[in-house]
DNA sequence: GTCTATATGTTGATAGAC
DNA sequence: GTCTATCAACATATAGAC
């Protein structure tokens, strides 16, 4: 399951095996198969504990301010890029029309609950005047959810921190 | 070349084979093989060729003003959205660890050229007095170009226009 | 330049013993 | 719950005829 997670994170859903899975934890493929009958039933179980963890992160956030919120979110994605990984989205997105109906079902839902809660963390933060930007909170929060995804992809492929860069600017911009 | 162009957007680099090229277009995979002796060098050749068109796309827009020039380049990813694909960089990127080094070395160069563009062209825009941020142009170029990229990616995972809100509220971030 | 034929490896998956 | 053994399907790739 762990490795799983961090397999598909390193390169996506259909660049690893059950043999990545198998000999690392020095057992047979077929161990794989009594836990996950089919590989899109890991796959699935992935995204779904992935969707746990962030429905759990976010219920221990519930106290902090927007602003912590917000940076707590980023710090997500900054843990992320110093393992070297993408963000599950940005692993299983692209390859999206190519997988399983169960999985592409689970990440549509997962994608649903992420920009729904950046997307109120934004409009709570503009009421109370921590905030301030023009346009709809769920439009704002969409451009700070792909703009990080993409920046994981990024800094793999041109080998610098822009992760680091593009988040600070994504929260000076929202800031009253 | 073409096919090998659509089927790595529609779902990236390892979820298509020679079979997919060269049953639409009734020939054997031998006659695939004859032009791109590996796969690698087929993927390679795709990353070039979108290079190519890039080099060949920003010359044709030399003339046009800043504004116009990051509009034509916003144009770019709704046509994409359009065929429902995601852009080469977001097909390849999540992957990257797992391609050959041939395309890994390709790709990181596409990057730098993409990025280096929208900077230079978000740079002149601020000289002019029609573009005004704070921040660096190569950190401000960097949250335009991820946001657009991950948009594509959302807009299917989500199955909403998510590309058209992005992109209009990134221009409209930057306008003096 | 495309074909037939084939080599070689890997994949996800299953049956049945322990 | 893990094993051995095995499967069919598919992958990339090559040799040699036309």
């Amino acid at each position: 399951m762990y490795l799983a997670d961090q397999l598909i994170r390193a390169s996506g859903y259909h660049s690893f095996s059950y043999a990545d899975i198998s000999k690392p934890l020095e057992v047979k493929n077929a161990a794989i198969h009594y836990h996950f009958a089919t590989k899109a039933d890991l796959g699935l179980a992935v995204i779904n504990q992935t969707r746990n963890n962030f429905l759990i992160q976010i219920e221990e956030w519930a106290e902090l301010s927007p602003l912590e919120q917000l940076q707590a979110f980023v710090n997500l994605y900054m843990d992320i890029s110093q393992n070297n990984l993408v963000c599950f989205m940005g692993a299983l997105g692209p390859a999206y029309t190519s997988l399983p109906d169960i999985m592409k079902e689970a990440l549509t839902q997962a994608s649903d609950e992420i920009r729904a809660w950046v997307s109120s963390v934004l409009s709570k933060g503009k009421a109370d005047g921590i905030f301030s930007f023009q346009n709809a909170s769920q439009d704002q929060a969409d451009v700070i959810i792909t703009s990080l995804l993409a920046s994981l992809i990024l800094n793999r492929v041109t080998g610098e921190a822009i992760v680091q860069s593009t988040s600070q600017l994504l929260i000076n911009n929202i800031l009253a």
